[in-house]
DNA sequence: AAGCAAATTCAAAGCGCTTTGAATATTTTT
DNA sequence: AAAAATATTCAAAGCGCTTTGAATTTGCTT
């Protein structure tokens, strides 16, 4: 009986090149990987085969004899009836992968029940299928990171951890100064009612967006209005929501600070369905990840925003894990992105 | 010397537990593998064992033996300085992967730069590097089908490739006859001047969906006008810019259908800015793929819409592409699923 | 031209699994 | 109780590459 069809699939292989050839497997890969005790013409003959022939080594094969995976595992984590993919994500994503081609290496993606959080690491490690992964939206104490060094597996995070005792690969945004300067801005301004749309509370960049928020408004002597922090995922709807909320308040917020530019356009859309205008009546500043497809093409842009690229995070954290790989006795090294502050027409002076 | 050290990572290999269990290799193997000539007993103490230490037989060794990759890829091109990463894929890449989850399948995603298009399919085929691949975003007489087909190498198609006279499989919203429906209600609404914010000219369901909104204009004796038809990318102020440069015409439309939500999110902005009120003064009608990050939770929905999960439609995918890896014999078959169409509030009776 | 060093090539082992074909153990039949 | 049939286990080969350690060839000295 032949074995399985598809492993008949490519016959330019290996052997079949080193035979055309007459020359030996060795010889032939160590030829195409660059090794230097090849002599120059057979070099050339080779590479010029290879060409021809179209041959790339199996990567099944490479994989086994190399004791590499040369693949990233990203494991995204969706609670049932919840099945929510981040569009942040896609953009991150974007970003990893162009720097995973640059050194050959695959993106595993793979999305996970949340009760399975941890033990998809360990089947991951188990299996030896990736050479690292990436955390996603850590939160404030991560479990993950302990279980990563437990078992050994090179890992970057996106974001920090800061409850964690763990040493680690961090890429991040200065979400505290961002958000410092953001609310700082609006206080400029003259705002003193100030509300914030974050996201979800157990989420470390939350946290220190809020503590970003929190020391803008100390520095002010302003008091902090509880209610005027709010939390949840950030899609549309919740902006919308939050904001005909706090609007409907006997003493409404003057201006508010969205996490992201997908709450700042529900925001919008409550502020304009209760008849206000934005910038006139009611400021609006957003943090802004630059995604791709909500790109403010305008020539005045419309938000005022604190903009820092999700798609350079993506590649930096991509960056820091193949150096992570390719040298194991690397120190861990946090890489800390600030944002820009850019302002447009959607925050204007507080009305006196 | 040693080998590469990851290859050491993990000692509970195949060897080792048979050789505590005082087996085979052979017999191990099978007893995980469900093969039927394994002594109950003996099966049990194997299973017991593997639980025990956690064994999980090496991806990479596995792959090799059996030929299998049991991954299956995803590429998606960017052009230069043009980046964009479709929120859509994201949505469809959650149903997807939920389906290789249950299958053991990796999904392997890949952000290739267009000209490399049709090179990267050969690539993954010589590499042997996946089992199959999904096609996204097809084009109306699409180049990689025939590539694949020649590759010999499975594939899905997200979509549709009209023009195409290859023999594939796909899995595809009902995109004539959705935009067929939602063009005629508006018309049983008394709209006569509708505008359709269309996706990119060149794609599959773009000419499709233009294709059902010409066929209910054409039923009901309404003259084309050909200006009412923009293509453009999906974006939110795609749907803006358009709608402004639509309400700015002498005879500006009465209805709107826009191509998603994100570019529906556009048009009501576009709208409310030139202090219009949607519904009242200008109907809008959206196709709404049901992406998490834009459903609308509110007890009315407030768009009117041609509703049908992608989601969904990535699940189907890629249940259609294991099925054809796993039977090679198995007959090509398209999969056409039918949008719901939901009345919101954003669609009211043209005013007369 | 013999002797040694360096350059180049090669045969074979190994990566950790699956699968083949044969061997052994157990049960059933006569 | 021996023979035949069946159930169970195993040693070894193979997947297509990389890498080791040895063999061969070439070039350089003396």
């Amino acid at each position: 009986m032949t074995r399985n069809k598809s492993a008949l699939k490519n016959t330019t292989n290996l052997k079949f090149l080193a035979e055309h050839l007459g020359l030996s497997q060795t010889t032939v890969s160590r030829a195409l990987n660059g090794f230097p005790e090849v002599n120059y013409k057979t070099r050339q003959l080779v590479q010029a085969a290879a060409q021809k022939f179209n041959y790339q080594p199996n990567a099944r094969a490479k994989r086994l004899a190399t004791g590499r995976s040369m693949a990233i595992g990203h494991l995204v984590f969706v609670s049932k009836g919840h099945e929510i993919v981040n569009p942040i994500f896609a953009d991150f994503i974007a970003g990893a992968s162009a720097r995973y081609i640059e050194s050959g290496y695959d993106l595993l993606l793979s999305l996970v029940p949340d009760e399975k959080e941890l033990s998809a690491y360990n089947d991951l490690a188990a299996r030896d299928a990736v050479d690292g992964v990436i955390i996603h939206t850590p939160k404030e104490d991560d479990k993950r990171l302990k279980r990563l060094n437990e078992l050994n597996l090179p890992y970057v995070v996106h974001g920090r951890s800061t409850k964690s005792n763990e040493v680690y690969n961090w890429v991040d945004v200065n979400n505290e100064s961002a958000f410092f300067r953001a609310t700082e801005f609006l206080i400029d301004l003259g705002h003193r009612s100030i509300a914030l749309l974050n996201g979800m509370a157990d989420l470390d960049f939350a946290i220190r967006r809020t503590k970003g928020y929190e020391r803008a408004l100390s520095k002010h002597q302003i008091d902090l209005v509880s209610d005027y922090i709010v939390y949840g995922e950030m899609t549309e709807p919740y902006g919308y929501r939050s904001t005909i909320a706090l609007l409907d308040r006997r003493s409404p917020p003057t201006a508010i600070i969205a996490s992201s530019i997908l709450v700042a356009n529900g925001v919008r859309r409550g502020v304009e369905e209760l008849g206000l205008k934005m910038g006139r009546d009611i400021s609006i500043l957003s943090h802004d990840d630059d995604l791709s497809y909500f790109r403010d093409e305008s020539d005045v842009p419309v938000y005022s925003v604190t903009r820092s690229s999700v798609r350079e995070a993506g590649y930096k954290s991509a960056d820091l894990l193949i150096k992570t790989i390719e040298d194991p006795t690397r120190q861990c090294e946090g890489i800390l992105i600030e944002a820009d502050l850019m302002v447009g027409t959607s925050t204007k002076p507080a009305k006196s």
